[in-house]
DNA sequence: TAGTTTTATGAAAGCACTTTCATTGTATAC
DNA sequence: GTATACAATGAAAGTGCTTTCATAAAACTA
């Protein structure tokens, strides 16, 4: 009860409180069902009486590890970030380790993180999610030993779950081909965060070799570009459907975009998808709400991998660095 | 120069690479004068080769920097967990904390947690998001005088930040009601897990309360239930509007549920808003996407003023616990 | 009732450092 | 040329924790 005024309480003046050794005060805390559950509630009493709390570094270097995975990801603009995420989460919380998050809204940022978490070493493993990194950083890592995996960025040296954007964008186009469209208009975003990746564009490239392919024209007028933000891509698609000549089938580039250009369609009185078909990218959640047609980029699974993939080269830091892709497809729903 | 691929370099490694004792690294690192300035060189340049980062010191270094502040959360099952998650790590983001999720898929899980987090946790604040704790649990936070908001439960001696979902309820049902409906029910979900709070009664309460103030009967047959899932609540609607006299209106309890009676709608061509109108709770995302009329609770906001009072009785424990309520507001958009 | 398994505990050996103390070899004083 | 003060270093003892291993007691099994 009486706060000891000299340092703070240890394990043994835990221990000598309760009259039992420091290991079990340590079992106690850290796998109290292995303790007599009389002995624990002697335990933790004391525990309370003394205020004591285990010091972190002390534990960290008997443990020789932190039980701390740390990921960093862009702030949660897009709902695919969080997707990845619960992946993340999923795969964790089944194992013995926290999650920290680190979100980055700026370069600055980013470099930040990127330069003291390798060496404050208060971390097992890194994520790093849908984020650019530069050589420097890389080899930081590297060389600090801290076990990293980069989500949808690839990298020589670090191991990585990679998404072939350009593959999604070709298959959109032949899908929509193949369901007999030949005016086909592209609608993507315009985000240019120099931190941020920007996988639309591969998604463009992939969908404009395909339509070139099959001897398709693609007008620069069937190419937009919109704010991440709902109401500028309605506008822009809004804008798109009111041409002297609009496009039967519209690949957007993510279905938050999709949705968009879902409601132009609707406020227009365009009917998809007799009228108009549209496909989307990523398949979130809210593209099943919608019945959104879309390539399907198994968000959950990605953050799922990374997290197994991370796990392996912890338990085994020899490992070499993998590098796996998740494949594609396409999800067949009402819209296209 | 050559990563050892083993685990990262201590103190001994360094000795060892450049002929002398652990003590002499000691001196070098913390008291250099006393070091022969041969040595010294020496001994920098092993550390160097090594990339060596005394780990004890970076440790504290950083603990002492930036806080950590825990966050408890239901799973990432419900959209609205995600949000409110995003209010927080916004608002955390531009403090020196780190964000570390624990999330919860099991009582057990959450009883771990409660117990573990106050003596373990090396947290400087707590957040629990939509989780019920016990009064013991509350007990031992403050015992250990670890600053804890709650998100979506109140508790007296425990700040928190609250939502009157009966009012919720009763702003539902007063709206449909001045929209002239007299035929209205409710959708809620079935979710039971113990460990979670259920908010959706206490909307299903307000909302009864406010047909009985206006003497609108409710029968039975018009209170549904169905689980947390897309399909199963599009069943539930789709049976609940096919009975001999439908409603008018559905409350749906969530946002998320709401899309299910949307869908169930469209599938029975059940026009809306003018055969059926349709009103979520929630405010998600999403519920500007579909244009849904609901009942907004400022989720992202919930998470930012929890932020804003742990931090503030983090920089002043003294403070009293702080009660605040979100009011909530009608969206009218084009479902209602 | 002896034999076996299980449960609960403590002793002691780490872990990555810091610090004290003893031991060198040297520079300075007389 | 001897006594003395330093300077530079290492051996070893702490630090606060976890974990392995051994053991004693209790609980089953045959």
């Amino acid at each position: 009860m009486i706060p000891k005024n000299k340092k703070s309480a240890t394990i043994y003046d835990v221990a000598e409180l309760s009259g039992v050794s420091i290991a079990t005060i340590s079992r106690v805390l850290n796998a109290p069902e292995k303790v007599n559950s009389e002995t624990r509630a002697r335990v933790f009493k004391a525990i309370d009486d003394l205020a004591f709390v285990p010091k972190a570094e002390a534990r960290a270097r008997a443990l020789r590890h932190t039980g701390r995975i740390g990921v960093i990801t862009p702030f949660f603009t897009a709902p695919s970030f969080v997707q990845r995420l619960r992946g993340l989460a999923g795969a964790l919380s089944k194992e013995r380790y926290e999650l920290v998050i680190y979100t980055v809204e700026s370069t600055d940022q980013l470099i930040n993180y990127l330069s003291s978490l390798p060496i404050t070493g208060n971390l097992d493993g890194l994520v790093i999610m849908s984020l650019s990194i530069g050589e420097e950083d890389a080899r930081r890592l590297l060389e600090h030993n801290l076990p990293t995996v980069l989500i949808e960025y690839p990298h020589p040296t670090l191991s990585s779950v990679e998404i072939d954007d350009a593959a999604g964008g070709r298959m959109a186009a032949e899908y929509l081909i193949a369901k007999g469209h030949r005016r086909i208009a592209f609608l993507g975003d315009t985000d240019t965060a120099e931190y941020s990746i920007h996988p639309i564009s591969q998604r463009l490239v992939g969908f404009r070799q395909a339509l070139l392919d099959a001897h398709i024209p693609l007008p620069e007028e069937f190419v937009r570009l919109a704010p991440y933000t709902q109401d500028q891509t309605r506008q822009v698609a809004s804008d798109l459907l009111r041409i002297s000549s609009p496009p039967t089938a519209i690949f957007a580039a993510t279905d938050f975009q999709a949705l968009g250009v879902l409601k132009a369609a609707r406020q227009l009185g365009v009917h998809v998808p007799e009228q108009l078909a549209v496909i989307g990218f990523d398949d979130l959640d809210l593209a099943e709400y919608v019945d959104l047609t879309t390539v399907r980029q198994y968000l959950d699974e990605s953050g799922r991998l990374a997290i197994e993939i991370l796990l392996s080269r912890i338990a085994d830091p020899s490992r070499p660095a993998q590098h796996i892709h998740i494949p594609l497809d396409i999800v067949e729903r009402a819209t296209a």
